[in-house]
DNA sequence: GATCAGGTTTGCA
DNA sequence: TGCAAACCTGAT
């Protein structure tokens, strides 16, 4: 089926952007995405693109997590002339979009990639889904309710075990309800989020972006905070960019790992 | 083979 | 409230 999009689009930028781990390339125009129990292929043909699901599947599914409501060129306009820095950036990282993510899938990907490379953070991952995923798509929280120490261990995750052990105790138990959170306001969903033993600011800011769509929400991690001395004097700029501060860094981590 | 990686926790001023 | 140091291990 065909599907033209009247906005920034770029599946590599979008791939390349560090908000997820397992989407992947397949071929030169042709991608491969999957979130909860729905999988897609993508072949972008320049001027449409090419999808593997059935209409319906992309108007409930696909359309509300490459978020095709939202104007992000209108937004990229937005950006005050005095800002050149992040003109620059976000016309390089023109096409990134912010995903609306699995929740869970979320939540363990950004406790595991704290003090990793996102190649390492995707290793982790996908042995995740290997040991305890279904069809190649992430585990429930129940699924992993019966990992062991060594297995996780397995997947490389060093100190993080007892994270991800806690983690999924936790909402397989409904100690806490992901899908509940999403009522909260944006402040009081970062501290529940940062309830989690191994969620800091960085990850919960990261969660919240990329699971819950709080586009005001902007993860400073080492190469932001590289961006923010250099090109800001020390001066985070995020707080002045109000509902897309997490938009705006997207375009800013883009450049700077790119 | 050393060094660092999209941080968080813990302990101590 | 702020600042180091420690932490597992894959990737380069």
């Amino acid at each position: 089926m065909k599907i033209t999009v009247d906005d920034d689009f770029d599946l590599d930028k979008i791939i390349g952007s560090g908000q997820c781990f397992r989407p992947k390339k397949i071929s030169d125009k042709t991608y491969r995405f999957a979130t909860c129990d729905h999988a897609v292929e993508i072949t972008d043909e320049g001027s449409y693109l090419s999808v593997s699901c059935p209409k319906k599947e992309w108007d409930t599914i696909w359309h509300t997590y490459f978020d095709l409501d939202t104007d992000y060129r209108k937004i990229r306009e937005s950006i005050p002339k005095g800002d050149s820095y992040l003109r620059k950036a976000a016309g390089y990282g023109a096409g990134i979009r912010i995903l609306r993510q699995d929740k869970f899938e979320m939540l363990i990907s950004f406790i595991i990639s704290q003090r990793k490379s996102i190649p390492a953070i995707r290793t982790s991952v996908e042995r995740i889904v290997d040991l305890y995923g279904h069809d190649g798509f992430f585990p429930k929280p129940s699924d992993m309710l019966r990992a062991t120490d060594e297995e996780l261990a397995s997947c490389g995750l060093g100190y993080r075990v007892p994270y991800i052990r806690k983690a999924v105790e936790r909402v397989a138990r409904k100690d806490v309800d992901l899908e509940a959170l999403d009522e909260l306001p944006d402040e009081e969903l970062f501290e529940e989020l940062k309830s989690f033993a191994g969620v800091g600011d960085k990850v919960a800011n990261c969660v919240a972006l990329f699971a819950y769509h709080r586009c005001g929400r902007a993860p400073v991690d080492t190469w932001i905070s590289r961006v923010i001395n250099e090109h800001y004097h020390g001066v985070n700029p995020f707080p002045c960019y109000g509902e897309y501060a997490g938009i705006m860094q997207q375009y800013m981590f883009y450049s700077s790992i790119n």
